[in-house]
DNA sequence: ATTATCTAACTAACTGGTTAATTAACAATG
DNA sequence: CATTGTTAATTAACCAGTTAGTTAGATAAT
């Protein structure tokens, strides 16, 4: 008897539990995407902003679904509603990120500027997307760091569908450079890898220069300076001494 | 009766199984490390060897205790008796790594070689620690992510220890060159990073390299022929045009 | 009524860390 | 020189907490 009384109560504790949840959601998100048919646009984009940001800080190991969530205001289950899983949903995000950058780079690439300026014109666009999108060496990391491990299901597509292309028309316009006599015989295959690594670093190893001078690397005006030091470095790396084509930019 | 006769088997069954394990171990491991007081130095060592290769692969979240006990032939509870925890065990891993750093940085940074000279050597010497141990860089890339996220324990102390003693004396050597007029007037703080980006990044984006160019970046002779490409581009983007002083590397 | 959209609650598997027991070496003791 | 006790090294078995992914519905628009 005593029993079922106890059980009767505990259902009716759980009805009540159940209700006053309804209440508060109701009240804090003033009946905004209740139930069905809110904003299926909105909220995928919003799972995958979340997504970018935790997989980005997290790792794929590190992220959890649930803060993604969370993070998107958003049930778990709803992530597994529009993506495969965490493996899927990881990919969408690169092919995101990866997408629009190769873009911002074509647009330069596709200029008709002359070979020291489209250069100069190619490592400012890269530094400046980077700048403005943070997340995305941090997820090229990530990806290179799997990859390595032999973890990667995209490292393949990544490289055929971004950083090829992006490759070979830098690679010829180096060659083109060096055929007219404005830059040193360089090898692309290094040189271009070089390039990246300057533009990169700065933003990848921000936690260490912080410490290291004391003083927040990522404002607006230190981002400005270093954007200066990456062109002038591999200006004076790559075109040829002596020479006036140099249109190298100096503090 | 038959109580206590299947307890004296129990028993019997559990000393051949004891036996049987001990052979199996004494044969395996020629009498090395049987039960207890076998050689805590080389099973520290044994741990701390398998934790640098898993974390440095996996990452301190992708890292799983019960693999570093498997590869470092050790019962799991043996890292918890020698170590805190994951992150001490870390710890330890990343202090051991940038501190041999650390001096095989220094040996060339303590020698009197002219200024041209010394930060070839410097740039050489860094990338043949990390052509040899390439997992420092992993570790550093890691440790760098997750200082970013605020997740870092380790940062301030590795910083402090081992980048700031090494930046100040390039960063010192970098001003003497200028002083003498051998060097271009770069900024240490950034040209110092744009050199460890350089000398890094072929190695930290090799997976990416081996997709894109067809072919393992990390053979030797790959590897030698990106040391000179980095010593010429360094050289080219420090030293002044013109003048006397380059004993720059060209292929 | 159907369908697209969304959720709370659940589960099976896994993971970092603990515990109590076991083993070998060694020193002291009888 | 055997026995005993002590201590450091090592382990199997376990546990409490987490996590990716699932399920059984609920809600609203059509």
């Amino acid at each position: 008897m005593s029993r079922s009384e106890s059980r009767d109560d505990v259902r009716r504790r759980r009805e009540e539990i159940r209700d006053l949840r309804r209440q508060m959601r109701q009240s804090r998100h003033e009946l905004r995407r209740m139930g069905s048919r809110g904003q299926p646009e909105e909220s995928r984009a919003a799972i995958l902003r979340a997504v970018a940001i935790e997989f980005s800080e997290q790792g794929i190991a590190g992220a959890r679904t649930d803060a993604i969530a969370r993070a998107a205001k958003v049930n778990k289950a709803l992530l597994y509603y529009y993506f495969q899983d965490k493996e899927t949903l990881y990919g969408a995000v690169l092919d995101e990120a990866f997408g629009r950058m190769k873009l911002a780079i074509f647009q330069v690439l596709d200029s008709s500027l002359p070979s020291s300026e489209k250069i100069v014109a190619y490592v400012g666009a890269y530094f400046d997307f980077i700048a403005s999108n943070p997340i995305y060496p941090r997820l090229m990391q990530r990806e290179m760091m799997r990859a390595r491990a032999g973890d990667s299901v995209h490292i393949e597509r990544l490289v055929k569908s971004y950083f090829e292309p992006i490759y070979h028309r830098v690679s010829e316009l180096l060659h083109k450079g060096i055929r007219e006599g404005v830059f040193r015989k360089v090898d692309p295959a290094h040189f271009v890898p070089s390039m990246i690594a300057t533009i990169v670093f700065y933003f990848s190893s921000a936690p260490v220069m912080r410490r290291l001078f004391h003083f927040d690397p990522l404002t607006p005006e230190r981002i400005a300076e270093r954007r200066a030091a990456v062109l002038d470095f591999i200006s004076a790396a790559l075109f040829k001494p002596c020479s006036s084509a140099n249109p190298g930019v100096r503090q």
